[in-house]
DNA sequence: GGCGGCCATTATGAATTCAAAAATGTCAAA
DNA sequence: TTTGACATTTTTGAATTCATAATGGCCGCC
């Protein structure tokens, strides 16, 4: 094979800094680049290759390798190397219950927990994004959208909530940044954004948690719609 | 403390089944081993000690170890070792609700996926965990009561939420098995159960995600208490 | 000309080796 | 006697090496 065309002096090396360990360095990295979908889904990822342009030895790679794969996103078939697991519309409708119930629940210990000052927060957040939305700024508006989502997430005061939530997060991040949404459910999701701000403001759990649970599986419709173009 | 009694020539070595990789055989070993208490809370984790009991080489039991880390069942201290997880009370105040909300999931999708012949299955279960139940026979009513859980779970064909409570279900399922759980609240138990089967045979998925997730707070009150005598 | 088996190559799984950080133990001084 | 600095040992982190299963090309056969 002749050499690749792209030659990268230090592409993305991992520096070893002192803190953390290079295997957790590796592991973030590759999820990067999975996000970033230079590795394509069902592609092959070589060993070899990855630990040149990392500048590591396989070791810490394997040891990354075998991290991402418990946490779903590349799977591993013994003797045959790891690929990047495909997005399927199934899987979306798999993940979206199961976040909209982690949603509903944090939503919940939110109106029990948050401060005054963190509902302040959240709504600046809030009309912030309505001010996106306006401007018809589709990329500010969703990163406003999960900012707010996390602030929930975190004003309920379970760790171990969040951490899954991030980790579900994690597995269709691509999908949901691909979301291509159609004005009109745009529309109407910032309308269900209104009332949960407001359902927070109130303080009411109950009313809260079904809103976000509802909210979450609307947007699954649309993400899967997203995906659905390239069939399992 | 003198030797232990049953001495076993190869204790427990790891033998190299062709099918599965080494280092998946040794992530549940070592989960045996720690929900065994052979491995004690808060205790280093010598590496080269486990890789001559198992028979293996560090890098095998290395890659497991950070597996079980991504899963919290052990700590992961840059070189400072692997040391378990000590489960306080506040895990469970975390985890039981969020294992709720997953149940009540499962219990909606159940309801709308189930067999006839699961919930004959699952009635089955029922009436055997309720004769252990008057016999008074803890070992095997936690059995039972498990396995319907994972029933009702598997019932809801969401391979991602399966995933995902079995993932949580280990992570406290120490506690739950030290659970010496009261007369009194076992008898409640036992209610709730039997409410439990008649929803899910009604099919009222509404009902049955609510009977679900009060049953797992309820049963999160007991397993608090029987952890919280050794303190965090 | 196409298909199937055989051998060389390559990539992965695991063991070993090397390097560096942390733990331990020793000895001296306050 | 206690404390603190230094040297030694131990343990972990990472690279390298070795073994083995899978991939791919080649040749013979149908």
């Amino acid at each position: 094979m002749p050499a690749p065309v792209t030659i990268d002096p230090a592409p993305e090396k991992i520096v070893p800094n002192g803190q953390s360990t290079l295997h957790e360095d590796v592991v973030n990295k590759l999820r990067e680049l999975i996000f970033d979908g230079q590795l394509a889904d069902e592609t092959r990822i070589p060993e070899k290759q990855l630990c040149a342009r990392f500048g590591i030895s396989r070791t810490p790679l394997r040891e990354a390798l075998k991290v991402l794969a418990r946490e779903g996103l590349i799977s591993l078939l013994p003797h045959r190397g790891a690929r990047v697991v495909k997005l399927k519309p199934s899987d979306i409708d798999e993940v979206f219950p199961v976040m909209g119930a982690l949603e509903a629940v944090a939503g919940e210990a939110a109106c029990r927990n948050i401060s005054e000052e963190g509902i302040a927060e959240i709504r600046a957040l809030h009309y912030q994004m309505a001010l996106h939305h306006t401007r018809g700024e589709r990329a500010d508006y969703f990163r406003l959208n999960q900012r707010i989502h996390e602030k929930i997430m975190e004003a309920a005061g379970n760790p171990t909530l969040s951490q899954i939530y991030k980790s579900l997060s994690l597995r269709i991040r691509r999908a949901r940044y691909m979301a291509n949404i159609p004005q009109q459910r745009w529309d109407q999701a910032m309308a269900e954004h209104e009332l949960i701000l407001q359902t927070l403001a109130a303080r009411d759990g109950a009313k809260l948690g079904q809103l976000l649970k509802t909210h979450l599986l609307n947007k699954s419709e649309v993400v899967k719609a997203t995906i659905s173009d390239s069939p399992p």
